[in-house]
DNA sequence: TGTACATCAGTGAACGCGCGTTCACTGATGTAC
DNA sequence: TGTACATCAGTGAACGCGCGTTCACTGATGTAC
């Protein structure tokens, strides 16, 4: 036994105390860092300074544990998405965007969590306590695509929310995994995933029909008012893109 | 050494003669079945009916075979990409939407390659061989947004191709990813993945204030032609998701 | 056309390694009396 | 309050396994003369 770990037996006594915990956290320090796939039960025990037959007394196996990181993973993500969401606050075109910025800043700021959720391969489809948080997710964007739909102008088609709410998922999810990824293989960008991404939902959301620029965050929501002057929104003047010609 | 393999050999001599053709078939077979993640050189020697040390004599190590496959792949998609696009035949958007099925084909259809590529964590970026591939590939995306850019309305602003380009692929990365891939990570969705991003890439367009409708295939392109009913392309009148409300 | 020889593309044995998993075990903790 | 005991959460040794990699080797092929 090496004398480091001897060390950290010293210091913590013969029971860990909190080792399923710390498997997890291990767990996601390695996926981060090697992603998904380079991550190995015996080197989250090491981490954890606990032998290689630990682990066994908190998880059957690897997949289990990979399984406990994803539900904790869309549990997570459905918090941030819902406290974004902030019911639609002050109006459901600002705080629908700030759910699309929630969601790279997750794929941004927890790689670990959003690699075991879409990109390792788990079949999520295939574990009915995962497959349940994952739809608890998911129905946040689907309530605020519901909401926005809600907000077609008169006359105008509505469309319907789960076709929204799959485009945006889409969306961000394709930034995210391209642009935004915490790894090695993320992809240079001419800018921000946030500026990517917020001016792709808005010229969409125009393409439905809905006025995408900003009024003041008091003035009541239906009826929709007519266009004016942006503010701070990141969408200047003349569109979410820039100049006109 | 076992039957089969002295049988194989006893049929194609010692020498194999087109090995290192035969390790890349064996990988993509590999990869699609288990990832990339779990693919390994010994086991792409074994299907190729060749001693695990063979490999050696083609590829320095694993990361070589990975990135050749990779390398291929996005020779293989700029090519098809290129066919879809067709120069912008019959008409623009029609090409241009053609260009987005034949992402998510290639998807389907290549998932080995498809995951290699970008989903492998492999990073394009350091290889410059790679890389330039890579944006080959891109670059086709490119040329036809720029083309699709030219065709903005007069009045109104003309987007930037690249930043188009971006959006329209990272939307197609993302359906591709959730909706399309080729193994047991597939999410389960109410229509076809095609159908998802034929409809997203038109809502988007029509954001940007181009008309969406088909418009004959013989009609001259600029200037564009008023709306009509549309026919064949998967967008029922009254817009992309169906009827009004 | 035949032959000697260089080169090439394989073999198979061997190695060290780390992983997953099992097992009998043991130290720590909690609780019934 | 003390003690006996059951239970729990760890240990560490052992196992089989497959992988990556190296090595001296050898069979096949192509070519110079």
């Amino acid at each position: 036994m090496s004398w480091r770990k001897e060390q950290r037996r010293a210091e913590r006594g013969y029971h860990h105390g909190n080792l399923k915990e710390a498997l997890l956290q291990a767990a996601l320090g390695l996926i981060a860092e090697k992603g998904a796939a380079g991550f190995t039960f015996a080197d989250a025990a090491r981490m954890a300074g606990v032998s290689a037959a630990a682990p066994y007394r908190h998880f059957r196996d690897r997949d289990e544990l990979l399984s406990s990181i994803a539900q904790r993973g869309f549990e997570q993500f459905e918090s941030r998405l819902t406290a974004a969401w902030d019911d639609g606050r002050p109006d459901t075109v600002t705080a629908f965007e700030r759910v699309g910025r929630a969601y790279l800043a997750f794929a941004r700021e927890e790689p670990a969590f959003y690699n075991a959720m879409f990109e390792s391969g788990l079949p999520v489809d295939a574990n009915p306590a995962l497959q349940a948080a994952s739809e608890r997710a998911f129905n946040v964007i689907r309530a605020a695509a519901e909401r926005l739909a809600a907000l077609a102008p008169p006359g105008t088609p509505r469309p319907p929310a789960m076709m929204m709410a799959l485009h945006i998922w889409s969306m961000a999810h394709g930034v995210a995994s391209l642009f935004s990824r915490g790894d090695a293989a993320r992809r240079k960008l001419p800018m921000s995933p946030d500026e990517l991404l917020e001016a792709e939902v808005l010229i969409y959301l125009r393409g439905l029909g809905f006025p995408t620029d900003r009024r003041p965050a008091k003035s009541a929501e239906p009826p929709p008012v007519p266009p004016e002057a942006s503010s701070g929104s990141g969408v200047p003047p003349g569109g979410p893109w820039g100049k006109p010609k």
